[in-house]
DNA sequence: ATCTTTGTTAACCAAATGGTTAAATCGTTT
DNA sequence: AAACGATTTAACCATTTGGTTAACAAAGAT
């Protein structure tokens, strides 16, 4: 968020700004130019083309979110730990780039495998020790047993679908941004509470 | 989804298909055209141009969706009963239109304001019913007190996500499109049950 | 049969858009 | 200060894109 002097950093906080707003179809290299107050040609100077920026922008963007989640996820933490904790350490996270949930939706759906390749590169995401753990649990019987995905979908769908849903709610509800953060971080708390007492013993 | 047969009809489908697909900004008039075998003034003649198109297209998809979602939430069932049927009502629909959630939350990110209008006309959302029902049931201490913005964004969240991170989930999991599915079944049973344990007291 | 309205198409157009080029400017080295 | 590489810009280009026009075909209406 720093603000940017040299030209390649300029151009890279317009990208990240018009490619969030618009979509990589909808987003014009002229507005990227404009935003970064700096002639058309310089986006090809630096990036070749308007995909290879996209993709640069969709990397950053993209990676920002990974590692904390991974070492999250392998840590030696419990169950109930880790999933109290990714749903701080995530919503906190969007709490501060608000559009990146649909944004990367966006790029899931357009583009799956793609997409996958560019987040885990040819090997699969790193659950394995979360997985063995739940196993391990549910034959304690510390929790019910479940299926994964289902825990998997339960736990990112109440985190994100506030955010891409985000400009109704605060107009329904007439919550400024301000009100709809602080319903965040009710969640922060709610969510996890809701997720343990459905799969505690 | 039964055949087109005269142009219009034609060029609705095709339209709500790569609209579907690819967005307002990423698809294209002649996309639409040859989708639907049919010369591109043809779209101009019936729809004058691509932002009517969408606009026809958006409202149809649109459109049906709330009637069912109103009717439910107005009638006389129990909150658990609403949250039960809701659910299984939606996923139903969902299953057979997976594009459709996302197609919505862009639109909704893209014109906040125009995508109220179009819903709701100038009124409000007409959830007074339910919200009274809530209040009533909350004070007779039959269950927790909760912010209704949260069960709403907790039901919604639950319902809609899967699907549109559908790709992925199938790509990760080695599912296809059938065991996807399945896995929404089970979410029509699961998801009231967990709903309504984190809400009962 | 012919006139008229409706439906359909090929050809065309202007603007927008991603991308290129060559000249100019700036900073650094010699 | 001359030379050189890196950076920046204005002008340009080719293609794509949404949209128009005018001719043409189909189908009723008289």
């Amino acid at each position: 968020m720093a603000k940017a002097h040299n030209a390649e950093e300029k151009i890279i906080a317009a990208a990240k700004k018009i490619f969030l707003a618009k979509g990589l179809a909808g987003a014009r290299m002229q507005d990227i130019a404009d935003e970064a107050g700096i002639n058309k040609s310089l986006l090809h100077y630096y990036f070749r083309s308007k995909d290879k920026l996209f993709e640069h922008i969709f990397t950053g963007i993209a990676g920002a979110f990974l590692p904390r989640v991974i070492n999250m996820l392998e840590s030696d933490k419990t169950i109930f730990e880790k999933i109290e904790i990714f749903c701080q350490e995530y919503i906190s996270q969007v709490i501060q780039t608000p559009y990146v949930p649909i944004f990367i939706l966006n790029e899931i759906n357009r583009q799956p495998e793609a997409f996958l390749k560019k987040m885990f590169g040819d090997k699969k995401p790193p659950v394995d020790t979360f997985l063995k753990q739940l196993k391990k649990e549910i034959k304690e019987g510390k929790i019910k047993s479940i299926n994964p995905v289902q825990l998997f979908l339960n736990i990112m769908g109440l985190c994100i679908f506030p955010f891409v849903a985000r400009p109704v709610i605060e107009l329904m509800t007439g919550k400024d941004k301000i009100q709809f953060n602080a319903l965040m971080e009710e969640r922060k708390i709610e969510i996890p509470k809701m997720i343990i007492a459905s799969i505690k013993k």
